[in-house]
DNA sequence: TCGAATTTGTGCGTATGTATC
DNA sequence: GGATACATACGCACAAATTCG
């Protein structure tokens, strides 16, 4: 029977089906570069591409001079998009639990790029405060964000840093609240894409791993755009959890 | 100054930037390997694999004979995900507006697999109709799903397949609000991953790009789960919206 | 219509560097 | 030190598709 799939392609998937059917376990090492040479009567080149096939997807990853190995897949956990919390902008949803959810930030008042203020409808170049954050689970980065606020809206209050002053790391909604401002919707955009070898770096993984993308902006009663943020999300590991309610 | 990363990496990173910074638009031609084998001094295989990275990473795509162009990854549109429409289990936002959404289903019968049985609080093995759902937008697929409803709810009566009798194409709330069932909740895990075989060639896309997942378990006002589902949507143009209320 | 040139996609053999055991 | 293994890179080759003279 012809198989239209080119050598490299079937290696790659025979490998992927092992490990999918318990075949390889995880940790478990996957047959050396040799072996599968051996095995499949192919080139170094046309075993290397094929696991590279496995590791692009996730599926495993390599370790210099020891071999390659299945990776754990497992997820840890769930970040939560619907939570009504205002006292954090992380929470998360976690498999055993036990893990400790951490975050940096760094603000500094900028002009608002273009994107960003078509998304709170002020004119681009428009004073905003720009904050980058680090979210972190057991010291290991899960999500890299950026968020714009307009300054016409904070400057001279307290929250107009969002990690410093007495509103300090509580959320948008926790801090918007206290200057009078009721936040009541926010609309989020969700996509993926393999990361940049940038973002790769921050996120402790490999280039071209996947990672699922947020755009979300938050509304005050008036429909009026008060922040908006961009992030990347690790999607080895981590998933996002959205509850609906249904009304009417 | 030594750049620590791999020469296809390098080429790599440049001709994404060339795209990012409008050098090449979409549609125009990438270099071919001849030229960027002499622009960079570089072999046959190593600007292949620079190629086969933007190509992996969605930047690019290569036609047989004629050569390597720019993807358009501008987004068509978001799936709408918080919506309260009973009558359509496939809304989305359009950029344009004039894109022709359409779907087909297949329904039947089964023992219920060990996860969806797990979502839905039956024993694995219990009957559920098991539908599978194929999304189009323009003819073109956009996203892959596959329902699972316990028979114990709606075996006997006329919503038992979710694409026939009165109630055919109404969506899950609609259609169980005909039993007298009211769906007031719905759960929605999101991740990311690259695609399989199977996956990439269903989508029409190439094997290995990314795809957003999606596991969703609709519940009714007594918590029971009534139905669950996974899917798997296109990443390169779709992408999903929430809309957020914040209550109190 | 034929043929040559170009381009992608795939594949083989080999070599080098580096890390681990 | 030596064997093994990963990661990168070079040179070459061929099939299939397109373009152009």
């Amino acid at each position: 029977m012809g198989d239209a799939r080119p050598v490299y392609q079937r290696i790659a998937d025979d490998l992927r089906e092992r490990i999918d059917g318990g075949d390889l376990s995880v940790g478990a090492q996957i047959p050396s570069r040799s072996q599968l040479k051996r095995a499949y009567a192919a080139s170094d080149q046309t075993v290397d591409r094929a696991v590279r096939v496995l590791k692009a997807a996730g599926y495993a990853q390599g370790q210099f001079g020891r071999g390659v190995f299945v990776a754990d897949r497992t997820p840890v956990g769930s970040l939560l998009r619907s939570t009504g919390a205002v006292d954090s902008p992380f929470a998360a949803r976690l498999v055993p639990g036990g893990v400790a959810l951490t975050w940096e930030a760094v603000s500094t008042p900028a002009p608002a790029p273009r994107e960003a203020a078509r998304r709170l409808g002020i004119p681009a170049g428009d004073r905003v405060m720009c904050t980058q954050y680090e979210y972190l689970a057991d010291r290991k980065p899960v999500q890299l964000a950026v968020s714009w606020e307009p300054l016409a809206l904070t400057d001279g209050t307290d929250v107009v840093f969002p990690e410093r002053g007495p509103y300090a790391r509580r959320g948008v909604r926790g801090r918007f609240a206290a200057i009078g401002i009721r936040v009541v919707r926010a609309a989020e955009l969700v996509g993926s894409r393999s990361a940049t070898t940038a973002e790769a770096e921050a996120l402790g993984c490999a280039p071209g791993q996947c990672v699922t993308t947020l755009e979300r902006t938050h509304y005050d009663e008036r429909g009026r755009a008060v922040e908006t943020s961009e992030a990347v999300v690790r999607a080895d590991r981590w998933r996002l959890e959205y509850d609906i309610a249904f009304t009417g």
